[in-house]
RNA sequence: GCGCGGUUAGCUCAGUUGGAUAGAGCGUUGCCCUCCGGAGGCAAAGGCCAUAAGUUCGAAUCUUAUACCGCGCACCA
């Protein structure tokens, strides 16, 4: 990042002394062969028509030019077709120590949303269950989101959407008040199938019972709703346990029924008549999505009266944006996929900029036992929770799986290798690069050595500890690229990369040497500064950073 | 049928805005413990980036077509 951005404002420089335009195209990032410099810059590739010389001639003379340009240039060399390689001196590398030390928990944060109010709403699972592990996906994906974007600088807010509002919700009563019958002996048809099979429900009759006896002889609409409301309140504090227990925190929870209760939904169903996006048809009200992109037109309240689910979530996301978010992110299953243009549709019906909403589609997790895939149907009520999966792995592994595979693509939750706490579980390699330089700091304050600031951080000339340097300086630019990316898993790989050259570096050099203290000072303090991002990068994650293993 | 996503090493997957000889982990094979934590490191083998055309200085990446896989196409939520 510092580098980059050194080298960036040396090359307008550059370029302007040339009298050569600055192409929009043009890339300095960090060649694939570390034999090609610290950083390779394409310009001369994407000039070389329009100014009417060869790339290389180009190349050439940016090259000489950068190299006088700044004493933090060791090397511009000129290759391949055009690209101008630059390599900087091992001082300017070393200079990275110092930054890490003076930021410390803040290496790696930006003001890149700087002013910019965003908001993430993942989990909303409807109420009607525990949480399985597909939803500790999302969970993991969301909460990740808004540390990453809290980090860059954009005021966020976790959200959980909480339907509460639809059928689902008398169904949960229906199911409940059926089995608190069966458990007095009253039920005389069989439990339907349409009801909720999950042991849980019974368990939660049985609860019910043994606080209240008289409850099955109630009235039936009576005691549904108390079925309906203590089950809710019941499921509801399962899901809050099992998300503070997986580190996830939601800021708001907010409610589809208040929504519907206060009228906002009508409201808002009254504003897109007014814009002319809603017309009646068939006895029923229409949203014309098809207008917008869709591939028809929705249905927003039925024949019989009542409201889609889709109105009252058009309602909700006229709410965020009242609410003075400047984008919304909404983190959905991707079997949801299908939803998406009928929400941009309503988006742009908002008056809203496409670019103020996104999704961020999490697929499915296939389970993983003994090379097997683990059944899993929730109408049959066989699931594996999200709380039986952090039992058997922890919630350190846990997270880490769900983070270090893109959202959008399937994920192997293999339970068996999760659970190992050996380095072929990538979570421990990582947590461990954290432990083993701990481990060092703590081996070198026995012996009375320190990690004085006055060290000659030039002792730092090998090549692994240039490696360890140039990659502490990614760290910044990588968390942008996932805040702007929706992209959680960049960090992930990156740590695997940190981690894996503490490793070389700490296989190849002896840190603490009794016999040079301040060789001994300098590695430390490198080590450190390794540490300090482990950490950093962990934290995004929802990992912890462990002193000791 | 239409739409969305996918197809990269034996397996699981990265690959940013089109860049140089396509990467990692696991597995396989071979090596390194007088050493701060070996819970580690080094090396080798392993590829028609699904297929075919196109765009251009240059394609895993962009376009089009085809094949296969997954998902979605409600006056459900």
């Amino acid at each position: 990042m510092r580098s980059t951005k050194h080298l960036t404002a040396l090359l307008h420089t550059v370029l302007q002394e040339l009298g050569l335009p600055w192409p929009e195209k043009t890339t300095i990032e960090p060649p694939k062969d570390k034999k090609f410099g610290d950083l390779a810059v394409n310009c001369a590739l994407l000039l070389a028509k329009q100014v009417g010389k060869p790339p290389r001639t180009l190349a050439e003379e940016m090259a000489k030019a950068l190299l006088g340009a700044s004493a933090d240039i060791a090397k511009a060399e000129v290759a391949g077709p055009g690209f101008v390689n630059i390599t900087f001196t091992p001082q300017f590398w070393q200079a990275n120590i110092v930054r890490t030390e003076e930021q410390g928990d803040a290496y790696g944060s930006s003001t890149l949303g700087k002013g910019k109010k965003m908001q993430v709403e993942f989990v909303s699972a409807n109420p009607t269950g525990p949480l399985h592990v597909g939803h500790g996906r999302g969970a993991a994906v969301g909460d990740s989101m808004v540390r990453i974007l809290r980090f860059s600088g954009y005021e966020t807010q976790a959200e959980y959407y909480l339907n509460d509002a639809g059928n689902q919700m008398q169904t949960l009563g229906l199911s409940i008040w059926l089995r608190v019958q069966e458990l007095v002996g009253n039920s005389t048809v069989p439990f339907p199938e349409t009801c909720y099979q999950g042991e849980y429900i019974t368990d939660i009759a049985r609860g019910m019972l043994q606080e209240n006896a008289t409850l099955p002889t109630l009235p039936e609409a009576e005691g549904r709703q108390l079925c309906y409301e203590t089950g809710l309140a019941l499921i509801l504090d399962g899901i809050k346990n099992d998300l503070k227990n997986f580190r996830v925190h939601h800021d708001v929870w907010f409610s589809e029924l208040s929504l519907v209760a206060n009228g906002e939904v009508e409201r808002t169903l009254n504003a897109m008549k007014a814009s002319g996006h809603v017309y009646e048809a068939d006895g029923a009200l229409w949203f014309r999505s098809s207008a917008l992109g869709d591939d028809k037109d929705r249905v927003l309240r039925k024949s019989d009266g009542s409201l889609t689910y889709f109105a009252s979530d058009i309602a909700y996301h006229a709410n965020k944006y009242n609410r003075g978010f400047d984008a919304v992110i909404d983190v959905w299953g991707a079997d949801h996929h299908g939803y998406i243009p009928r929400m941009r549709a309503c988006i742009e019906a908002l008056g809203r900029p496409a670019e103020a909403f996104d999704v961020i589609l999490v697929q499915l997790v296939n389970l993983m036992r003994e090379g097997k895939q683990v059944a899993m149907s929730t109408r049959a009520g066989e699931f594996e929770t999200l709380e039986d999966v952090l039992k058997d792995v922890g919630v350190d592994a846990a997270r880490f799986i769900f983070l270090s595979r893109k959202s959008d693509s399937k994920l192997d939750f293999d339970l068996d290798l999760v659970r190992q706490r050996t380095m072929d579980n990538p979570v421990y390699y990582v947590q461990y690069a954290h432990a083993r330089v701990k481990a060092v700091l703590r081996r070198a304050a026995e012996q009375g050595i320190g990690t004085q600031a006055s060290s000659s951080l030039a002792l730092l000339q090998e090549e692994e500890a240039l490696d360890l340097l140039r990659c502490l300086d990614r760290f910044p630019q990588v968390v942008q690229d996932a805040a702007t990316g929706c992209a959680p898993h960049f960090i992930s790989y990156y740590l695997m990369d940190l981690a894996g050259l503490l490793h070389k570096y700490y296989a190849v050099h002896q840190v603490v040497l009794a016999e040079n203290l301040e060789q001994t000072a300098a590695r430390l303090r490198l080590l450190q500064s390794v540490a300090q991002t482990v950490k950093n990068g962990l934290l995004l994650l929802g990992v912890e950073a462990p002193d000791s293993m």
